[in-house]
DNA sequence: GGCCGGCTGTGCGCTAGCGCACACAGGGCG
DNA sequence: CGCCCTGTGTGCGCTAGCGCACAGCCGGCC
């Protein structure tokens, strides 16, 4: 719980970054930054380029599309699995999304020139990146499924979870306007969701602050959308995380 | 209308084949075989692998999701823009999705080792299936997006129009059911809607055949999320399509 | 020509989630 | 200490879409 307040951050503390062959982050580590990720910056905008990738350590990250209205509704998250920026790679530049901190913390940047540079070469870098993008694929997949069949509550569980797999603590900071607008739904509904859930006693809330009491409970309810994007995950990113 | 009926059919058909350097295209040229793509076939099941990918050139092929309880969402469509089968060199082989020929046709066919082979090799090759794969991305996004916020009949709209863009004629053989299906809907959803378009004379519907009368005003009754998925694949893909 | 089966239209009652309005509560700051 | 601002709880009426049941209807096939 108190491990990561001002301890050393290092590079293996991003998976992607962890499952790198000695010799591919040995040529990245020179170019890799500490950066710090403050709640609600946009790492990048809706068509906009980027300078840089980042491989957040315990921030978190949402990709989501704003509408025409300004209503919003989340794609993706990333977190210490994965990268954000996956468009520098896979060559189109720019996204129709954006990518907005959610929950404040650090990561490393990449400059935009490196990374598609150490991409061209091919091996085991490149495979690792697109192994991601594959399982950021199926996240993608199935928040579109969840969004057509599953009840505001489960989805409410997946997004806990899949937040939560993403950070060393099993706290989170984060309002319910914010979650409404992240799930693209009503912040009384969410209330509503969540005000079950701590009756429950699966998690408790209070101003801004999610604290899980009872994961197990919580994966007993959430939809199966949540653990077919786990298992993705863990299948296509080796998970030799340094703890 | 009638071009295409029995007219011989060349890979220049598929805007992906036809955007290879003539180089590249002639290493895979031998390699191709042109197949039939019968209604229902199931290109791939979920968690399977695959020995092909398929390049359609008349036919359409839906990514979709089917849940524990039997009901199903589309997640992706692709037709002659695209290929199915891109797990195959993002590395993962195998993903959670099904895909199913929704519009029987034709395509090519290329055995995954000389895909992989071929993408190996880096250079336009590669970078032509990576920005196909972001559109792709983009497209599943939107999905997520739309099955989010919008009616029921915009999302037929978008549908139909997804669907015609990669079909030559502007005709569409499917039910309602299958629509239902492949939205994630009631099948009396889909009537309502349909109804309505064709009582304001945009398309004409008959057992199993939809014709589209009035295109420019489909367009103006779709949400934003066609326009953002085409203009995506319109950026990122090269359409010099020999009609 | 008549039957039958697949496709489409219609009419319920039901529920989840929306939009709005407002009441309450905690906590930081003067 | 009391104020205000931000976050949370609650209570409406409203609508889209669901699940179910059943009624037409076209077209093919015996």
């Amino acid at each position: 719980m108190a491990i990561s307040t001002s301890a050393w951050q290092t590079p293996s503390q991003n998976r992607l970054l962890a499952a790198l062959p000695a010799a591919d982050f040995a040529r990245l580590q020179p170019h890799l930054e500490l950066v710090s990720l403050p709640l609600g910056w946009a790492v990048y905008e809706a068509g906009g380029t980027q300078g840089y990738v980042y491989f957040p350590i315990n921030a978190i990250v949402s990709l989501l599309y704003v509408m025409e209205d300004g209503s919003s509704a989340e794609i993706a998250v990333s977190g210490n699995e994965g990268l954000v920026g996956i468009s520098l790679f896979m060559g189109g530049e720019t996204t129709p999304s954006r990518a907005v901190v959610q929950s404040a913390g650090h990561g490393y940047r990449l400059s935009a020139a490196v990374l598609k540079r150490e991409f061209e070469r091919g091996g085991d870098l490149q495979h690792l990146l697109l192994r991601y993008t594959q399982a950021l694929i199926t996240q993608m997949a199935q928040t579109a499924v969840c969004n057509r069949h599953h009840a505001l509550e489960q989805q409410l569980c997946r997004w806990l979870l899949l937040s939560l797999d993403r950070l060393p603590a099993n706290e989170l900071v984060m309002t319910q306007e914010l979650i409404a607008n992240m799930l693209g739904v009503r912040r009384e509904g969410v209330t509503e969701a969540a005000g079950n859930l701590q009756k429950a006693r699966l998690i408790n809330y209070s101003r801004g602050h999610i604290t899980v009491l009872d994961r197990p409970k919580l994966e007993a309810r959430v939809c199966e959308c949540y653990a077919v994007v786990k298992r993705e995950y863990d299948r296509l990113i080796p998970s030799t995380l340094t703890l």
